[in-house]
DNA sequence: ATTGAAATATGTTCGTA
DNA sequence: TACGAACATATTTCAAT
């Protein structure tokens, strides 16, 4: 495997074989094969290849949380005391499943996290009695996603 | 398929079908279904329940930007001038590949976006040469994410 | 809802070009 | 890299419980 950091070049066939398995991963790869033209047996070199470059992270089935009841959105930006350390942060943070996402940032804010919630209620005891509870956290500015317009991948 | 609006049920055995296949979405079903204990039938129907019912919203490959050089990550908010209607900021905001999410939120901003770029140069032009060229644009505040901590689905 | 079995389709390996 | 053929697995459907 090599190391993440490192660039690699992929053509046109690795590209349209991605395209076809972002947008939908179990799709055969030998219906794949018959459509771009080339051999299923090559299509799998090609992906062994792509893998072992790193640039297959893996593959996932989307879940829909507005069906389980999940409809609040919010991204969170957390002011920490300096004497916080943020790798302490980002465990207790870990330990909420409401946090999808924690991102280290430039700007206003130490943190930047997405959570998803059931309601404005939920997200209310999120806020309260999680994320303020933690030890370090001073402050926290709250936006909430009315609507998400845009979701993807980078284009391949 | 149901309205993606109604709330349903699952059970353990769903769950237990669903974390397997959301950690990797080209398992064999035949395979979940020796390690749980029922036929690969059972899987079989009970993934065209769940996919009815709009919980499973698909499946991807993910790939590593990284790998392709995109290694700056950041949030942008955006403020809207009054005028400017949020459809039409957005239907430009898709022609921009680097922008993977965008959000309409509350809050100080009008939008809120998620670009990837290589480098900070190339993320610099993203903002000048092409957000901020974008109609009804006012200003946009940029927060860089140094680093990505967590990155999850909702848990099942 | 679940099963096993049958039919069909796919995944995987390998020798060769 | 790519191919085709051979073999191993998986998917899908169905009648029965």
């Amino acid at each position: 495997m090599k190391s993440s950091n490192t660039t690699i070049k992929i053509d046109g066939i690795d590209k349209k074989i991605l395209r076809y398995l972002m947008d939908d991963a179990r799709k055969p790869i030998l219906e794949i094969a018959r459509n771009i033209g080339i051999s299923g047996a090559a299509i799998h070199q090609r992906l062994r290849k792509l893998e072992s470059s790193g640039l297959i992270a893996g593959s996932k089935f989307v879940v829909n949380p507005r069906v389980l009841g999940y409809s609040t959105m919010a991204y969170i930006g957390i002011y920490l005391d300096r004497a916080m350390s943020n790798p302490k942060a980002v465990k207790a943070l870990e330990k909420i499943p409401e946090v999808l996402e924690c991102h280290y940032t430039t700007g206003n804010w130490s943190i930047l996290i997405k959570v998803l919630c059931k309601d404005n209620e939920h997200l209310m005891h999120v806020l309260n009695k999680k994320i303020q509870q933690i030890e370090g956290v001073s402050r926290t500015e709250t936006f909430i996603s009315l609507n998400q317009q845009i979701d993807r991948q980078i284009e391949i």
